[in-house]
DNA sequence: GCCTAACCGAGACGGTACGTCACGTCTTTTA
DNA sequence: TAAAAGACGTGACGTACCGTCTCGGTTAGGC
C-alpha cells in the first residue's frame, strides 16, 4: 500500500475517471531522475517535479498532501529489496544484512535520496512515523528474526534483549553510512562490526587500574 | 571563532560603525526562542527570524551567507558542554559520554535543534563539513581519547581500531536517540550498551549448528 | 431558438439518447439561483454551476461552448416579456416602454443579471452580437414601430430619423438605470423623459447672448 | 490622488525604501500596451501584466488590491483630458462635450479600455463607486456647469432639473457609443442630438388622433 | 426484446492564474 | 559605515477553474 491514495476518495464504488497508474509512476520516476541528476533536495519544488514528469500540479496534490508524503513513497520506491540471506549461520546472515546497509549507503540513487529525504521527514512526525512503519520497522524485524534464529541454534544468548542487540550491530554501520558519508566504507566493515560485537572488546586479561 | 564573520569586511582597520555584538546575540537567541516554541525548522524563514529579533534582514545577511551558516552557529550555541569525565576507568568514562548523548537526545532545546537542524544541513555539504569540524569531530576525539587511555591501562586491546571501537559505542546510542525518538531512552541504556559491547554477545558455549 | 444547441450533433436523424430538457432547465435555473443569492458574476464558474445544478461539467459544455454562450441564454430567460402597449397614443406607448425599462433596472433578478452579464459579454463580440440579435434589436424595433405609428398619426414629424429618435428616449433612461444604479429611479421618470424630449428644452423666448 | 496607495503604509514618516514611481508608471503603461495590442481584457492576468511590465507580482499587489483597483487607475490614465469649451453659447459647448464623448468612443486606446474595463468594474461596487467619484462625476459636473451657464444667459429654462437635462444630452450619445460600437458614429451626431433635444421632437401642428 | 449510439454523473487530466510568502538584493533615513 | 525598514524581481506555495477525457451506468430509438 502506498501513501498515494491518502487524499479523500468519497465513497466505496469507483466513480468518475479512475486515477492513472502511469501518471503515478511518472511522478515517482521524475523525482528519482532529478535526484540522480544531482538536484539538491531543497530545490525539488512540486512545480519542478510536475514539469519534469509532464504532469499538472493538481495531479500531484490529488495523491499526496505535500512534499513529505510524496517523499515517503519515493523512498519506498528507491529502497533496495531485502537482501537474500545465506542462512548458514546467524553470523553470516548478520554480515549480509550489514553489507546491504553498507552498499545502500554507497549507491548513488538511494544515497542521494536517503541521506536527504530522510532528513526532511524528521520535521514532520506524521511522515516520519509512516516511513518507520512502512520501511524501517520491516527491516528491523528482519534483523531481529535473524537474531532469534541465532538464539534458537545457540549462537546467541537466549536471554538477550533483541532490540538492543540489533542496535549494537546496526548502529555502528548506520553511523558510518549516514553521518560520515565521505569516509571510507571499506569492504570488510560489515564483518569487522559483526565479529567485534559478537566477541566483545574487552581484553582477555583483566584491567590494571 | 564563529561563522558570523563570513561576509567580507573590506579592509583591515575597522572603519565606520562597528557591528553590534548585541545584535548578533539577539539573532541567535531569536532562533532559539522560536525553536523552543515548537516552530518547525522548515518554517524558520530569515524574514521571521529578523522580525522576532527586531533586526533588519540585511543585518543577518551581513553576518551569515544564508540559513545554513546561521544554523551552524545556532547549533554550536545550543550544544551542551562536554561532560565531565570521572576518570575512574575507561568503562565509567564511556558510560558518562553515552549518558550525555542520551540526555542530549531528550533535551527539548537541543533535541529540537539537533534532530532537525542537523537534518537540513546534510543538503549543504559546505555546512555539513563546518558542523563536523566544529562540533562532531571534537566530540569524537574526546571519545577516542577515552579509549586510548583504556588501551594504556589495559582495559582495551592495544591493536584495536579506535574509530571503529568508538562507533561501536556511539552508534547504538545515536541510533536510538535520533531514529527512534519516541522510543524510551531508559536510564540504564548507556551502561547496557557499554557493557554489552565490552563483553560481546557470543555465548560462552560454542553454537550447535 | 436557444443557443443551447450550438454544439455539433453529428447527423440528421436523432440517434442515441436524446438530450434531457430537464437538465437544460436545471442549469439555467441554477445560474439564476446563484445570481439571486448575490454571487458575483465573476465568481460563477462552470464548475460551480455544474455543482449547483447537480450536473456534470461535460453536460454543460455539450450544450454551450462556454460561459458567455450560456449567459446569453440565461439573459434571454431572465428578460421580462415585452410590455403591453396601451395604443392610445405614441406618447403613452413610449411612457410604457420606458417604464418597463425603468422597472427592469430595479428588478432584483434581471438587474443582477443584466448589469453584470451584459458587462461580461462586451468582451466577447460573438456573444455581444448574439445578444443584440436576440434581445436588444427586437426591443429597438418595438420602439421604432411605436414611433412609426406616431409619425402616421401626426404625433411625430414624418422626416425624423427613427433610430436617433429612439435613442433620444431610450438613452437617458438607460443611462440612469445602468450607470447610476444607486440613484433613485423615481416613478415619474419615464413621463418626464418622454415629455421633455417631445417638447424640447429650449425656452420660449430666444436667448440673450 | 491615485488608488495606487490603497495598501497599508503603517505610519506617517516615510520608513524604508520608498516605492518607485517608475515602477508604477511601467505597470500602467504595460496594461495600456496590452490593451492596445488587442488583448481581450478577460485575458489580462496580473501575471501577464507583471511579465509585460518587467515587474514582480507582489509589486503590483503592494499598490492595488486586485485587478479592479488597478483598472480604475488605468482608466484614469487613459481618460482623455476635458475638452476645451468655446464658451460662445450653451449649445456650442454642449456640442463640444458630446463630440468629445463621440471621439472617445472611437479612440482605439480609450475605447478598448473603456468599453471593457468599464464593464468589469460593475461587478465590484467598491470600484464602480471609486470610478464614479474620480472620473464620471467630474465630467457630469462639467456638463451641468455648462447647462447652468445656459440658464443664466437664457438659453435654458431656469427651473429645469439639471441632472435630467444632462442625461437627455448624454444618454443618447453614450447609448450609441457604448452599446452599438459597430454602428456608425457619424460626424454630425453631436449636433443632431443637441439640436433635437433643445428643439424637441413634437411636430408644430398638434397631433390628429 | 435486443442493440447501440448518445447522454448522464463524476472526476482525473495538463494547464493557467490566483493571491501570499520568502528569497537575497537594493535603496532609503537615522544614528 | 551600520542599522531598521521595506521595496524590488523572482519563483514556489497550495487552491480553484479551465476545457478535455475517460469511467460506469442510463435511456431512448431502430431493428
Amino acid at each position: 500500500m502506498t501513501l498515494a491514495d491518502s487524499r479523500p476518495r468519497t465513497q466505496g464504488p469507483a466513480r468518475g475517471r479512475p486515477r492513472s497508474e502511469a501518471v503515478e509512476h511518472a511522478i515517482l520516476e521524475g523525482v528519482m531522475k532529478l535526484l540522480e541528476e544531482g538536484v539538491p533536495l531543497a530545490e525539488l519544488s512540486i512545480e519542478r517535479i510536475a514539469r519534469t514528469a509532464g504532469v499538472g500540479k493538481a495531479t500531484i496534490y490529488r495523491r499526496w498532501n505535500g512534499k513529505e508524503e510524496l517523499f515517503v513513497d519515493v523512498m519506498r520506491a528507491a529502497e533496495p529489496p531485502d537482501p537474500e540471506l545465506p542462512g548458514t549461520s546467524m553470523r553470516d546472515d548478520l554480515v549480509v544484512l550489514l553489507e546491504a546497509l553498507r552498499r545502500r549507503g554507497l549507491m548513488n540513487r538511494t544515497s542521494a535520496i536517503l541521506h536527504n529525504v530522510y532528513a526532511q521527514m524528521k520535521s514532520s512526525p506524521r511522515i516520519w512515523k509512516a516511513y518507520h512503519i512502512n520501511v524501517v520497522n520491516p527491516r528491523r524485524e528482519l534483523g531481529k528474526e535473524v537474531l532469534r534464529r541465532g538464539q534458537r541454534n545457540g549462537e546467541l544468548h537466549a536471554d538477550i534483549d533483541l532490540d538492543l542487540a540489533n542496535d549494537l550491530f546496526t548502529g555502528p554501520m548506520l553511523l558510518r553510512a549516514m553521518m560520515r558519508p565521505d569516509d571510507e566504507l571499506p569492504e570488510g566493515l560489515a564483518e569487522q562490526i559483526v565479529d567485534s560485537v559478537l566477541a566483545g572488546l574487552r581484553p582477555v586479561s583483566s584491567p590494571q587500574p
